[in-house]
DNA sequence: TTTAAAATATGATATTTGTCATGTTTTAAT
DNA sequence: ATTAAAACATGACAAATATCATATTTTAAA
């Protein structure tokens, strides 16, 4: 099993902050899973016992809403923690986390690293440092959700996927999702997402290899009304 | 001017996990201010070089959208603290802050209350939890504003301004909005949120006393398709 | 007190978006 | 390779919501 004091993953989340002797108490007790694609991690309502640290993957959280529809509140990728909100709030899972490609985590008990969070202020300061970022982009979902319309939101989902989450070699969105996926993103119906998408590629806007999309002109993408 | 370690607004928000050594420092640098009405604590773009701590009045925290309306993110009352999102991750605000009515506020200077976030882990762990739950609350009106109708969202923005900031003794509500505010909360156009209060006012789920808005039946109120 | 401005209200209409129906293509299982 | 299921696509229509126009009422200023 890999030792988290040699994994550079954590560079790019908050156990960065964490101690040598720190780091070597976690890899003691973390436990290291692979998750299938399609895969919950955990679902609402769910008590979490700890903390995941994404190795490989990506997956989504999201709510589901009265009308039987699934609203996707944020993507997690390589890199990011997972669950640390019901960490820090000791309450249930308000989202449910499921795998959208087979995913690699290690899973940190909860007392464990509790100790570090009551004990380690850099490290609290840095969960909080990127709990401040999560509320700052949920803030501006919130805002584009009232205010904008399905092609504008689209067009920007389309644009944050490319800016966060990267391209392959081709230069398709790294992040391959379903028509649904996208619908739940935007927050619209899949029929809907779908011909908004029809309609970017008509216009050139974007263009298609198989399922995967590549945008084919960010600057109109960024400037559609 | 008053003392920290005496006031009992500090029982409502993080402050109450400073030491009172911790307490006395803070109350020697704090400054008391009176806003009026109307007034911007601070604007989108502003540097903050500190937090507001509420001891009275109730002010609202939007966003302007491209399109020219200003989306309500969320409402700041008495016990709370004001942009400590901003100190944390010391970037600019995302967001305005204005005052909904008369407003009583401590500042309290930035170098200040980083210097307790460094070195008391408790008190940094308390505003954790207090951005874990703002952050949960932005997550499901992100799912409100995505999946729920101008309608329904209307109805859960009394119920919540009832069940959280409480009633007058006349049984209306506490928080006094305009129709815009209202609007800007549901992320709506001013008019289908007049149509829609007046809707509820014939179907008896809400009366108006002059501006002041009675919640008649909660249960109906919850239950709005 | 008078008066202008702002807030509230409501109708008519346009636009956006959702829903339902149906067909096509892709994927995965046998 | 065949076939069933899932995903994708598109048209027709309905429902929700925004916009524009125009009153009416309330508020605040002179």
């Amino acid at each position: 099993m890999g030792k988290c004091e040699q994994c550079i993953i954590r560079q790019f989340n908050s156990l960065k902050s964490l101690t040598k002797e720190e780091l070597i108490r976690i890899s003691g007790c973390k436990t290291t899973q692979t998750i299938k694609k399609g895969e919950v991690i955990f679902d609402e309502g769910d008590k979490l016992n700890g903390v995941y640290c994404v190795k490989d993957g990506i997956c989504k959280l999201s709510k589901l809403s009265e009308n039987g529809k699934d609203q996707i509140v944020k993507l997690v990728v390589k890199g990011d923690l997972l669950g640390q909100r019901s960490l820090v709030s000791d309450e249930r899972a308000n989202l449910q986390a499921t795998a959208l490609n087979d995913m690699e985590v290690c899973f940190i008990p909860k007392e464990e690293i509790i100790k570090d969070l009551k004990n380690n202020p850099t490290f609290t300061l840095d969960v909080l440092q990127h709990m401040a970022q999560d509320l700052k982009e949920a803030d501006n979902i919130i805002v584009n959700m009232a205010q904008k319309s399905v092609r504008q939101r689209m067009a920007e989902v389309l644009v944050n996927i490319h800016n966060s989450f990267g391209t392959n070699p081709d230069g398709t969105l790294s992040v391959l999702l379903s028509r649904e996926d996208f619908a739940s993103l935007v927050g619209t119906a899949t029929e809907s997402a779908i011909r908004v998408l029809s309609q970017f590629k008509k216009e050139g806007l974007i263009s298609t290899v198989g399922k995967h999309i590549k945008i084919e002109n960010l600057g109109e993408l960024n400037r559609v009304e």
